[in-house]
RNA sequence: GGGCGAGUGGUGGAAUGGCAGACACGAUGGACUUAAAAUCCAUCAUCCAUCAAUGGGUGUGAGGGUUCGAAUCCCUCCUCGCCCA
């Protein structure tokens, strides 16, 4: 075997052999030691494995490696989120069934995780296709269902036409569907639902339990609950039995509500307008707002539109009759639908007021000025004193919301109220690669839910694309066609499917026991493993899967199936693999590599738009295959440049050279281990020196250990933890040749020191050196070194002395010198 | 519009109140080589002085403040990113 290079194309293979035949991973629950459970999260099979997924994966290895040298009995599996939209585009395209597309890719992108050789426990891999683990998706929704959480109503929902389904508010970002990007457009539909809303306050308080998170995603969280207080106030309608209820944060402005807004899908537009002469332009304008985006209805800068429904309701403080809108900038989810609309004291209710001529009056007077309706240019949204309010008038208007809902509950009006941004989460969707919603309708019973002994409802597996997915479980009278489980009646089965962050929203719970046969898994093996100890993975599902799994896990807290509040105890959000973009005009996006000297194009020669540093993705054409890296230089060299190129949280700049760099620096490892194996062999019972190069190699080593530690277990910046073990490796190239014979016993440390350090980082080179210093059991377990402070101790210590700024002196002084004896 | 984060050499980044630029990429020069690759050594923030060793000034988006001392803490502003409206 040659010493000057790394062979990682036999090393590389001949570990993973050994690991997996040793059955490495596998792990029981023990409770002998101390349990640590890390998860990253799990990946859609798209086809391979991306740069992306070697970041994430290779972050989470590092500390399930560190870990178990530490003495934990480490969790860490690895599954597939197999249900999802690319397999029925794929089948449809490629007349190819999703069966085999998702397995097809799963197969491919395990053999290349294998080739990374990350720490997975694959005995307990999970599928979420599989019946096997989507039986229990449909058995926690009868749960679900069973205690009210699962519900199906009619409502209008966000509709993307090309995947052909419906989204949850959570899966719609600016206005366009989180997976195509094409505009939403609002439909009404029957749709079940999941009750998150129950526990929106248990969401949102125990937010603050979650320190281990990064504040960012705590607080996008926050805003996503989006918690309010104020009052529920109702207005009667005139003319119409029943009144208009609203949810407003400043009931002390209601004097100064001249008129209401409905959003435009409020089930009272229709029913006020019809009969008067605005009915035909309502009906125009709300068939007109159902195509617009929601966003944009509701951007500050966009001009406000409406039209006066015909109706009038009173204001139950003032008792006057006001008229009754609809406009685009009210929204159905929000709150009740309806809004009074105080335009004195609210921007947009001032600029549509200002609009359509409606009154203003002012009711909240700023300290020492006075406010006229007349002259005014803005709304004044600031406390103040309260005018024009009756017995209310002179109070400060931040006591005037408590004194007024106070006073409108006693007369039966209104009440204290507390109003969530969040919306219960629409999980149908109508597609056909996702887990069947277990309910059956039956004409007699109404809906029924499929008893558990029936569990699982199969997707049937022959089926027909030639009329695009949509129609496939509708189509299908084997599968839609059943006997109704209470009255045996003719009856049809719920052709919709479960969103597929249902699947991942308690996939972290299955892993504990993912062989169950019985139950999703047991309480026993639940209360050994769970919460997760460390979860890490992109910051793009802060609220969409983080969100859903903290529900999950409160629900199945209270179904008695764990006892944990919160899931994740720590999480790390990494950052994104970027590169370089190079844009031609006439021919797209140029790959970096192909980009002519001088920024030209290879096909036209033109000059070329350089791009931003962009997240890799093909339709930027700026994507490296981790599989090329790979080849050339093996795993542990895409696994270091992957975590030595930016601190985890960072997005990440792809530089082929620096993966060069990478690999080089292994190769200095190796051939530094090679030139040392002679001292190290005849190495027997030489004591540590206490001076010179040994005294300060053993320093250098310990300090080395202790960062290395430190940037791990706390600080979890792998960069600096890398360089800290290069600079050991540069010090350990720096020691003289005549000097090695009397460091024998404190290069055999350094060097011991130097593999267990990076073992967690390239664990294949490290197995293979820990095997040529003679040691026959895996570096893995071995314990992580520890350092001795003394050891850490400078005999000197320097000490700079500063006068207004400038740098006078320095001075060397005993490392055990007093503060006074420096003084 | 509001909230959060970021801004440091040619580049990725380090330093979170104590010598700014660790570590790496890249570049330049040198050693080795018939040659190249690989490897090794040296130099590289910037300006000024010096034959030189070296010495001195400036410098962390801009401006101000706190401090013996600020990339780091505070205030104002600019730019970029993310989230919410």
């Amino acid at each position: 075997m040659t010493t000057d290079f790394y062979p990682f194309a036999e090393v590389e293979p001949k570990w993973q052999e050994q690991w997996e035949k040793q059955k490495l991973f596998e792990v029981t629950e023990d409770t002998s030691k101390p349990k640590f459970y890390l998860l990253e999260m799990f990946p859609y099979p798209s086809g391979r494995i991306h740069m992306g997924h070697v970041r994430n994966y290779s972050i989470g290895d590092v500390i399930a490696r560190y870990q178990t040298m530490r003495g934990y009995n480490v969790l860490h599996p690895m599954g597939w989120d197999a249900f999802g939209l690319p397999a029925e585009n794929a089948a449809i395209q490629n007349h190819m069934h999703p069966v085999q597309w998702t397995f097809d890719n799963i197969n491919t992108m395990r053999q290349q995780l294998r080739g990374m050789g990350f720490s997975y426990d694959w005995s307990r891999e999970v599928t979420t296709c599989n019946p096997d683990y989507y039986q229990w998706c449909q058995w926690l929704f009868l749960r679900f269902h069973e205690r009210g959480l699962a519900y199906r109503k009619e409502s209008f929902a966000n509709w993307c036409e090309p995947c052909q389904t419906v989204l949850a508010n959570e899966q719609v970002e600016g206005g366009c569907c989180w997976r195509c990007g094409s505009p939403v457009v609002q439909k009404s539909l029957e749709q079940w639902f999941f009750k998150i809303t129950d526990y929106a306050e248990e969401l949102l308080q125990d937010l603050d339990q979650l320190t281990g998170w990064p504040e960012r995603v705590v607080t996008m969280q926050r805003n996503w609950i989006g918690k309010s207080t104020g009052a529920e106030i109702d207005f009667p309608l005139v003319d119409h039995e029943g009144a208009i209820r609203v949810f407003t944060t400043r009931p002390d402005t209601i004097y100064g509500a001249t008129y209401m807004v409905l959003a435009p899908e409020h089930p009272l537009v229709h029913p006020l307008s019809a009969g008067t002469v605005q009915a035909q332009a309502v009906d125009d304008f709300v068939r007109q707002v159902a195509q617009m985006d929601k966003e944009i209805r509701t951007a500050d800068d966009v001009e406000k539109q409406g039209v006066f429904t015909g109706a009038y309701c009173v204001n139950p403080m003032t008792q006057e009759r006001i008229p009754i809108w609809t406009a685009d900038y009210v929204l159905l989810e929000y709150g009740t639908g309806a809004v009074m609309a105080v335009p004195t004291h609210d921007q947009r209710d001032f600029e549509f007021a200002r609009k359509y001529g409606l009154t203003l009056r002012v009711v909240i007077q700023p300290p020492g000025e006075t406010l006229d309706e007349e002259t005014m240019t803005e709304a004044y949204v600031e406390p103040g004193i309260m005018a024009n309010s009756g017995p209310f008038d002179g109070t400060a208007s931040v006591e005037g919301i408590r004194r007024i809902t106070d006073y409108m509950a006693e007369q039966g009006v209104g009440q204290h109220a507390v109003n969530y941004r969040l919306r219960d989460w629409c999980i149908s969707r109508q597609r056909y690669w996702g887990a069947p919603i277990p309910m059956i309708c039956c004409d007699a019973c109404g809906l029924v839910p499929v008893p558990d002994e029936d569990l699982p409802v199969l997707l049937p597996q022959n089926v027909d694309f030639s009329q695009g997915s949509m129609a496939v479980l509708r189509s299908d009278p084997d599968f839609h066609s059943v006997r109704c489980p209470q009255c045996a009646s003719q009856a049809r089965r719920e052709t919709d499917t479960m969103d597929t962050f249902v699947d991942s929203s308690w996939y972290f719970a299955r892993y504990v026991d993912s062989r169950n046969e019985d139950l999703p898994f047991s309480r026993a093996t639940a209360d050994y493993w769970l919460p997760v100890d460390h979860y890490v993975g992109g910051v793009e599902h802060a609220v969409m899967h983080l969100l859903y799994a903290r529900f999950f896990t409160k629900v199945m807290r209270d179904l008695g199936l764990t006892q944990t509040d919160e899931p994740f105890t720590r999480l790390l959000t990494q950052g994104m693999v970027c590169m370089e973009t190079y844009y031609c005009p006439d021919h797209g996006y140029i790959y970096p590599s192909e980009v002519r000297p001088g920024n030209l194009c290879p096909k036209c020669d033109r000059e070329l738009i350089i791009g931003r540093v962009e997240k890799m993705s093909k339709s930027k054409n700026n994507v490296v295959d981790p599989n090329d890296i790979i080849e050339k230089f093996g795993a542990d060299t895409m696994r270091v440049f992957s975590l030595f190129a930016a601190p985890p949280e960072r997005d990440l700049e792809w530089n082929d050279q620096a993966v060069e760099g990478a690999y080089r620096f292994l190769n200095r490892v190796w051939r530094l281990v090679h030139e040392l194996l002679p001292y190290l062999k005849e190495n027997s019972e030489t004591v540590s020196s206490a001076q010179g190069p040994a005294a300060e190699l053993k320093r250098m080593t310990h300090e080395t250990i202790r960062r290395v530690t430190v940037d791990i277990d706390e600080r979890l910046h792998l960069n600096t933890a890398i360089s800290a073990i290069m600079e050991l490796v540069n010090h350990l190239y720096q020691i003289k040749e005549e000097d090695r014979k009397s460091c024998v016993a404190d290069l055999q440390e350094a060097v011991e020191t130097l593999v267990l350090l990076l073992s967690p980082f390239a664990p294949h080179i490290a197995e293979e050196i820990w095997a040529i210093l003679g040691h026959t059991s895996s570096v893995r377990d071995q314990p992580w070194p520890t350092w001795d402070e003394q050891a850490l101790v400078r005999e000197q210590v320097q000490i700079v002395v500063q006068i207004n700024g400038k740098l006078r002196s320095k001075v060397d002084v005993p490392a055990d010198a007093t503060e006074e004896t420096v003084r």
